[in-house]
DNA sequence: TTGAAAGCGTTACCAT
DNA sequence: ATGGTAACGCTTTCAA
């Protein structure tokens, strides 16, 4: 049974086992249709080859890519995910961490989500920008992102640009606004209380980014511009303006955030700051593996990995 | 220990032991902050309480209400999802098989995917009409689905329909197909076989639906209509229309499927055939729960469980 | 180089 | 009503 268990395992201790032995171990393996049973194998050594992925939806958009990412990449190293959602409600975040415990995952993912745990084992986050100790954060360059923004719209002559913040619940809201506000000082452009209004409804859907932009246009008329918290509420926003008689982009021009699948194809075609959402799980998943895999030093400290956001002009944002 | 494992796990023996030990044995968990090691019972019962689930891939429209509406449910009972992706690739298909097995899965959820295996657990399918044995299918009606939308073209006095088919690896192609035929004969409709194009890539993207309109257009423009897959495929349709100066719906009345979130939001908003994503997804899901708590009888025999498609009229379909 | 045996933390079968 | 104990199927230590 001890040979077996190091041939078929791989364990290194494998090494010291002749080849012929080795040999007579894969083939009955083969012919008896032997599989290992990972539970019995996850009880003894206290690990399960899966890991904890918590985002706050399944949502259109923005974690279809994420997941996909992470997916792809856990999967073909053999992992599995104990996927779970949240939905903004911190007595189910406080269950996660029973869940991911019980269940014994080797690591985390937490994506756009402050996770109110950290365990001993590795744990990633995606668009978390609050570090923690021992936690690896893979965050957008928000800085460069705003400038990017800002800096497309002051240069087709913008001056009076309305910004919609996201929702007070979403972990990126404030960093995202306070680049907002760096980089706009940069360009001697004044933020006006008026012209900024904040998501509110938690739904992933259009529906806030549109009321956002009624209460926009009741308080001030007066923004050639207007860059949202993201694509969804961006395509809310264009509906808005088009439903007050404003022309996106003739009168108004509008800026997404996150390049969703969707954005190139919606009329008018959005402009928007791409986040590489894929790449971002696809790194998230790696990084995770390479800690698992590797020396545990590198798990302890406080890492950031920042990933370059990246503007993308569709609809021609014409000057007032 | 069998007293504490009898209460803890609320096995129906555990009615025999008195209140007083139970409240004990409640207390001293509660002290202890004791957890039970769910791969411990997993090991012992031979079953994790997880759910395999497995599907083509994480797609923007479809996948993911359908993976919304399984992941609420199951979690809500406690259960894990073991989520798989195959792209259409038959070896990817066989190793979940291996996966799903290995980790000891109690169930198994496909959505649009043939199955080449059937297990001795409770298996549900989300669109995939081939039944087999010991499965429940969960089916759109797609004759109705068919009616539904050629009775909308028709009595908007189209009788030049084209149709994009779905492609040849998709599940729902051929039975979603053979409805139109039926529902063409019923109202006279003439399919003719140059106003029929199939989408062929294996993109979730309006590629392949943009790249079919365009040979669609090659070989008949005499068409006043046109009925896509899905309204993903829909919206490449749209585009692809347009490219070749024709307007929707005044030129082409076009009609999608599934009602994707993004349909509603969409210009022209796309009038489509709605199907229950979300509701199929739950339905799949408590199905599986159902039959996990249930008689064991239930399991066995074929089913079907018929979901209702709807039409949802959105941009203005004009007659000819 | 190989084998025996002790767990991992449960549950379930028997006794009491 | 309660408690002892044998599995579940693997990994790992220790001896041989």
């Amino acid at each position: 049974m001890a040979a077996i268990s190091r041939v078929l395992s791989g364990s290194p201790t494998a090494r010291s086992i002749p080849a012929a032995t080795q040999e007579r171990i894969f083939a009955a393996a083969q012919q008896l249709n032997y599989r290992p049973n990972l539970l019995a194998r996850s009880l003894r050594q206290g690990r399960s080859t899966s890991v904890g992925v918590i985002i706050p939806e399944i949502s259109e958009g923005y974690a279809t890519p994420i997941l996909a990412g992470i997916e792809e990449t856990l999967s073909a190293a053999g992992y599995i995910l104990v996927m779970l959602t949240h939905h903004h409600r911190a007595e189910v975040l406080a269950r996660a961490q029973q869940i991911f415990a019980e269940r014994a995952v080797d690591a985390i993912i937490a994506v756009d989500t402050a996770l109110p745990f950290v365990g001993p084992i590795p744990t990633v986050t995606v668009s978390c920008p609050d570090s923690r100790p021992n936690v690896t954060n893979i965050v957008l360059n928000h800085d460069r992102a705003a400038e990017l923004a800002l800096h497309h719209l002051y240069a087709l002559g913008h001056r009076e640009i309305a910004i919609i913040k996201g929702q007070p619940f979403s972990s990126e809201t404030e960093v995202r606004w306070n680049a907002i506000e760096r980089a706009a000082a940069c360009f001697g452009i004044a933020l006006r209380p008026n012209q900024v209004v904040q998501l509110e409804e938690d739904l992933p859907t259009s529906e806030p980014g549109y009321r956002a932009t009624r209460k926009l246009l009741d308080q001030a008329r007066d923004f050639s511009a207007l860059f949202a918290f993201n694509d969804v509420s961006a395509i809310g926003a264009v509906m808005a303006l088009h439903d007050a008689g404003l022309r996106v982009p003739n009168d108004v021009s509008v800026l997404g955030f996150d390049d969703i699948a969707f954005a190139g194809v919606h009329r008018p075609a959005l402009t928007t700051i791409r986040q590489p959402l894929h790449e971002m799980g696809v790194l998230a998943a790696t990084t995770v593996l390479k800690q698992l895999g590797g020396i545990p030093d590198l798990r302890s400290g406080t890492q950031r990995m920042i990933v370059e956001p990246e503007l993308i002009v569709r609809s021609s944002t014409l000057k007032r």
